[in-house]
RNA sequence: GGUGAUGUAGCUCAGCUGGUUAGAGCACCGGAUUCAUAAUCCGGGGGUCGGCGGUUCAAGUCCGCCCAUCACUACCA
């Protein structure tokens, strides 16, 4: 088999905010997937870097007082110190911050604009005139046009789930200053995707072989709709300053938008391994190249890696990407990561708390597929499947067999070659190399682990059935015992190379427990030399504890202190980015709403869950003091049906003499309460300031017209 | 609202172009074993295959409707 020449990219993190496991998902996958290409033989590049462009790095930079270039700098540090703990093994993880991605933005640029795949015309946007800055949909607040909810972004109401344009906000106001945006326009710069060179092309292209996941290019069918409908719009790639990122040639004041040079980012960051390894840049990307070129993503961006971002490059004179490779969003417990349950769980916490992160890598291989389906990290069946499958299955094969080579024969494997007595004692345990080999190329790493653990079910058996132990108070058996092992031994290599793309640390300690080179693929056509000597086997793997699992999650929920709300109404400028550009953050939709709202209101509860209060107009009967109670007032209470009789603590707000014959509203069902006084039988709602800044009670009244007994829902 | 995907044992998932009594791993119960960090082996219980209707000699597997979850997209069908 010639070598083949592969260039792999996952997605680009956004600079503005940690590494969390939804993104390790992807990083993971990937790092497999070069990993067992290496092992192969093949040449293969693996390259990524921080995107750093854009308004919100822009603005949090300004909000902690540094200049953008510090902060994306401190950031990187961050996300490489995260994916190193992951072992994710880049070849090169670089910046779009760069010579390489500039020089590529203007390249690809000029020669869109030299093709006339450039527009240049007119918006009418939101601009802060305090903050000097036009306003991204998420950086314009206002009330919702259809609920009249508050504080809602500029692109959809988190209330009644409107969307809309931030036009259409009532009472709009920046999310930066809190100043009241006005309308201005001004020249933007479109990439013409509706020319009906992108539109065919793409038609074309996104149809080719396995260029696609078939769910995606389904989806692509959607977006590009039927030969000559005219679905595609432009691209609007112009931002204008202040902003983060590269100026435009030739249009001074105006910058290329983030997800311009986002994808671009990826052959920076190549470029710049060109010059570190000595490699050839056009073999990798020149239109004729025939090198292979895969990007992974999430598949929330597939739209800007299966449309754009070919389009583009077929323009611009590139050679476009041999395959997307798109994967689903992480749910933990079957629900999205929430910070409030504390399953927003970032990298650098799991890390902290001394969780393997081999665990988390095999448990996410376990579950991929090669689909867009989501994968749940359910955490019990994390700890039972990872306790289970490596270490009581695969590890404990090394286990059982290396006391009796260390003890009884120096370290030493069978003298004699063995491989028929393997093949017949264990058979298909080699052969399935080709079989999972395939699996890992088709990233259907679940299936692929699946066939190891059978394996290693089968050489367990194997064990059972020979009883070494029994074998070894046999002296006359020493042979038979040696033998056992040393195919025990091989077993278990042969499954080391199996698994290592996916536990790279472990298998390097296997190796050095086997005392052997670093394995490939290829090593798993042959077996171990005769007398071959191994290692004193120490433990590999530690067991996943409930208890660290539960540590975990408990570090990352949010403190239980309640967080000030905003009574100013403008919110600090949001540390936290919006849909309006989500680059490779995957979910962010998902963490930015429970960033944004899960202190203050969550857990939410349900319409049932409100149901269950049967709120009543009531009429105040009757009011009197109580005798020997401080706060008491004792009520009756007229449903129309019954009377109730109710004790409120409002005596410090009201006279009982002036609350007879008012309407009010009471918790019908709520349980009988005894009292020292007697037995309440419901209670009045009162609002009050619990910080105490605004003093006093106040019960609440009906509109008129409301009757006694009426529900209130 | 539209489009797409998913919904199979307590949990995580396999089930190809429809065909004998629906599978695996984990968990659970019973037994065996002690080499191995209570790991391993054998056996067992457990499922109206989201719901309803239809096509068919035969449906988890095809069709329609509904429900739930997820994603994309939107007032335009």
């Amino acid at each position: 088999m010639s070598t083949r020449k592969i260039l792999v990219t996952s997605a680009l993190p956004y600079a503005n905010g940690a590494i969390h496991l939804g993104h390790l998902v992807e990083y993971i996958q990937t790092d497999i997937w070069v990993r067992f290409q290496k092992m192969r033989d093949n040449e293969c590049w693996y390259v990524c870097a921080d995107d750093t462009h854009g308004t919100p790095i822009m603005l949090r930079a300004q909000n902690e007082g540094i200049s953008p270039e510090a902060l994306i700098r401190r950031v990187h540090a961050e996300h490489a110190r995260d994916f190193a703990g992951f072992h994710i093994a880049f070849d090169n993880y670089y910046t779009t911050h760069s010579d390489e991605t500039r020089a590529f933005s203007e390249t690809i640029y000029g020669r869109l604009k030299e093709a006339g795949l450039i527009d240049v015309r007119p918006v009418e946007q939101y601009y802060d005139p305090q903050k000097e800055m036009f306003l991204p949909d998420r950086f314009i607040k206002g009330e919702c046009p259809k609920c009249a909810a508050k504080d809602q972004y500029g692109d959809s109401c988190e209330v009644c789930g409107a969307a809309y344009a931030p036009t259409e906000l009532k009472n709009p106001y920046s999310a930066v200053s809190g100043a009241t945006p006005v309308l201005k326009a001004s020249e933007h710069y479109f990439f013409r995707l509706s020319d009906p060179r992108c539109q065919s092309f793409l038609r074309q292209w996104t149809k080719e072989d396995g260029r696609l996941q078939t769910e995606a290019a389904n989806k692509m069918q959607e977006w590009l709709g039927h030969e000559g409908e005219n679905k595609l719009s432009d691209w609007d790639i112009s931002r204008d300053a202040p902003y983060f990122g590269f100026e435009i040639p030739g249009a001074p004041g105006k910058f290329f938008y983030v997800w311009l040079d986002a994808p671009i980012g990826y052959m920076g960051s190549f470029k710049n391994l060109c010059a570190k390894k000595g490699l050839d840049f056009n073999e990798f990307w020149a239109p004729e190249s025939t090198t292979e070129l895969y990007h992974f993503i999430g598949k929330d961006i597939l739209y800007f890696h299966a449309l754009f971002w070919p389009a583009e490059l077929q323009h611009a004179g590139f050679r476009t990407p041999t395959k997307i490779f798109a994967h689903g969003f992480l749910t933990v417990d079957g629900a999205k990561m929430s910070k409030s349950r504390g399953t927003f769980i970032t990298a650098e916490s799991y890390l902290e708390q001394g969780l393997n992160p081999e665990w988390l890598r095999y448990y996410f291989a376990a579950k991929l597929n090669g689909t867009l389906e989501d994968i749940d990290l359910n955490l019990d069946d994390f700890a039972q499947r990872v306790n289970s499958d490596l270490v009581g299955k695969y590890i404990n094969i090394a286990s059982r067999a290396a006391g009796f080579i260390a003890k009884r024969f120096d370290g030493k494997l069978l003298a004699g070659h063995c491989e028929e007595r393997f093949h017949a004692e264990l058979p298909g345990i080699a052969a399935a190399a080709d079989e999972i080999a395939g699996h890992y190329e088709a990233r259907d790493y679940g299936r692929g682990l699946r066939r190891v653990m059978a394996l290693a079910d089968q050489i367990n058996q194997y064990v059972d059935k020979n009883q070494p132990w029994v074998l070894a108070k046999d002296p006359a058996q020493g042979a038979k015992l040696q033998e056992v092992c040393t195919l025990l031994i091989n077993a278990f290599r042969l499954l080391t190379i199996y698994l290592k793309p996916v536990l790279p640390k472990l298998a390097h300690r296997a190796e050095e427990f086997l005392n052997v080179a670093p394995l490939h693929w290829g090593d798993a056509g042959h077996l171990l030399p005769p007398s071959h000597l191994i290692n004193g086997y120490e433990h590999l793997m530690q067991r996943v504890d409930p208890k660290q699992i539960a540590a975990l999650v408990e570090a990352n929920k949010p403190s239980l202190e309640p967080q000030t709300p905003n009574p100013s109404a403008v919110s600090p400028a949001p540390t936290s980015q919006h849909s309006e550009q989500r680059h490779a953050q995957h979910q962010q939709n998902t963490e930015n709403k429970e960033q944004a709202q899960v202190s203050e209101w969550e857990p939410f509860i349900s319409i049932d869950d409100f149901s269950k209060v049967d709120l009543r107009i009531a009429r105040i009967a009757d009011a009197r003091h109580v005798e020997g109670a401080a706060k008491l007032i004792q009520l009756t209470l007229d449903l129309g049906t019954e009377q109730r009789n109710v004790f409120a603590g409002i005596k410090s707000a009201y006279d009982p003499a002036t609350l007879i014959g008012r309407l009010t509203v009471m918790v019908a069902n709520l349980a009988p309460r005894k009292m020292k006084f007697g037995v309440s039988e419901g209670m009045v709602l009162a609002a009050s300031d619990e910080s105490g800044e605004f003093p006093g009670l106040f019960i609440l009244s009906p509109d008129s017209g409301a009757q006694p007994g009426m529900r209130v829902k």
